[in-house]
DNA sequence: AAACAGCGTTGCGTAATAAGAAACAGTCTA
DNA sequence: TAGACTGTTTCTTATTACGCAACGCTGTTT
């Protein structure tokens, strides 16, 4: 970006915010004008401008200058606002267009999946028949990206309320082997369909967390089984789990 | 504050930033100028030089202005290096199991209170939406257990400010009958909110002192009032004292 | 289609303004 | 008590950010 074009002072202030943030005990006015080497005064006005705003505030003994509470008040507004598919639709467009295979997009909703987004390799992204539709957890890769992340009290209430109905001959309706898959599921990070929901389809499905760090969605990259080969899915999980950390971390999830 | 020591440049950005926090859906540039009476390139600087940083974002269709995630970076380091949240964290966790309800720790900061960490049954969440927001001190528990003990001056002080808006028809909103519930506070040592923010809702309330014996946090379990018969009041009462005068020792309050 | 009105962006000359040097008023140390 | 630190203030200078106006662009209106 243009170095031209920007504003001096309001840059060194937000230099300042960031030298800041870096020590929890605060710095002195000295400190920060040798770290970044202009004078006392020029830091200082800086300082006693964003204190007024309460970006900043001075320890009353110490002197020192620490963060302020107006970075709370700005980020509970930022959370606010934030919706996850607005969020969300240019990561899903663009691991669309390198894959060039299906993606999916789904909120949790009360033990089952409800597909918020999709988005198909070479056509524009449109009002698909399966946006707004819902869909078990257990047999898909969304539904057990989301379930092996959710508290366990949850996951048991859903599996007793549910149970592992049969969708396919691969569909896992064993409850032990069920909960040892999502345990899996969680040391690698990412989930797999193999047919377990329509025979000839596998995916691959990574949870999005939000600013709680809840597991509120999941995203997953769909394709015929025959173009899923390991090395395929080995190349794609990288994506795939890249795009979801992406997406979680612009809804705040630090 | 000395409105003569400050930067201009400076101030203006941090305006612009309190804009652009109101309207979720962004501003413009002409928008921003127009609304605070100066010139549309002096704006435009000033968002291109916060948005090299982060601390702003254009939407890439409208052109728009909108809040950028560097606050949450900022946000999270604060809340970090709030060393009351971090000696409190096992307490709340422990009073949070014990009584199966929704605890809060605030702090108190220019008559208000702010949310600096929630616990909800046994989960802990990292980043609540209610962390980080501002209440009212004179119709929820936290408030008036603070309140209680800051000195009579800066009571006052707030009280006038503020004043004693109406929350819900069980707020107090006579001043003389608020402070003798102070005092009533004072004598018992924690605070009772008994629907006065929101109808529902009943709190207990207790204030945590620093080093120094200032009243500088509060704590509060809250439940539904169906849940706070007298009798779970007088049992539950003993907890929180117990927990906020472990969190204050653990400040260094002797 | 053409004219218009709106936007965000850019270049430029000038006057306001922020920066720097140095003195000031405290505090803590030796 | 002298010294070496703070954070704060003053004052002068030229840097710099400002406002003006024009630009390219988009979408709408006629």
């Amino acid at each position: 970006m243009d170095r031209e074009n920007m504003v001096k002072s309001v840059s060194r202030a937000l230099d300042i915010i960031t030298l800041v943030s870096m020590k929890k005990e605060g710095l002195g006015v000295t400190e920060i004008a040798n770290q970044m080497d202009i004078n006392k005064s020029s830091v200082y006005r800086i300082l006693t401008t964003m204190a007024h705003y309460g970006y900043i505030e001075q320890d009353a003994e110490s002197g020192r200058y620490r963060l302020g509470y107006t970075f709370l008040d700005i980020g509970s507004k930022l959370l606010d606002s934030l919706d996850i598919r607005t969020e969300a639709k240019p990561y899903l467009l663009e691991l669309g267009k390198f894959t060039d295979e299906v993606i999916h997009l789904v909120v949790y909703d009360q033990g089952e999946v409800v597909y918020i987004e999709k988005f198909e390799g070479t056509e524009t992204l449109r009002m698909h028949s399966k946006v707004g539709k819902r869909a078990p957890m257990h047999c898909t890769g969304v539904g057990k990206a989301i379930l092996a992340y959710l508290p366990s009290a949850i996951t048991e209430d859903i599996l007793n309320r549910k149970g592992l109905p049969v969708h396919t001959q691969y569909t896992i309706t064993d409850r032990e082997k069920f909960l040892s898959e999502l345990e899996a599921v969680k040391q690698r990070g990412y989930a797999l369909d193999l047919q377990e929901n329509e025979v000839g389809i596998t995916c691959i499905a990574v949870p999005i967390f939000d600013h709680a760090g809840n597991a509120v969605a999941a995203l997953s990259v769909s394709a015929p089984t025959i173009r899923m080969k390991d090395e395929r899915i080995e190349e794609l999980k990288q994506h795939v789990l890249k795009t979801g950390s992406n997406i979680s971390y612009r809804l705040g999830y630090r």
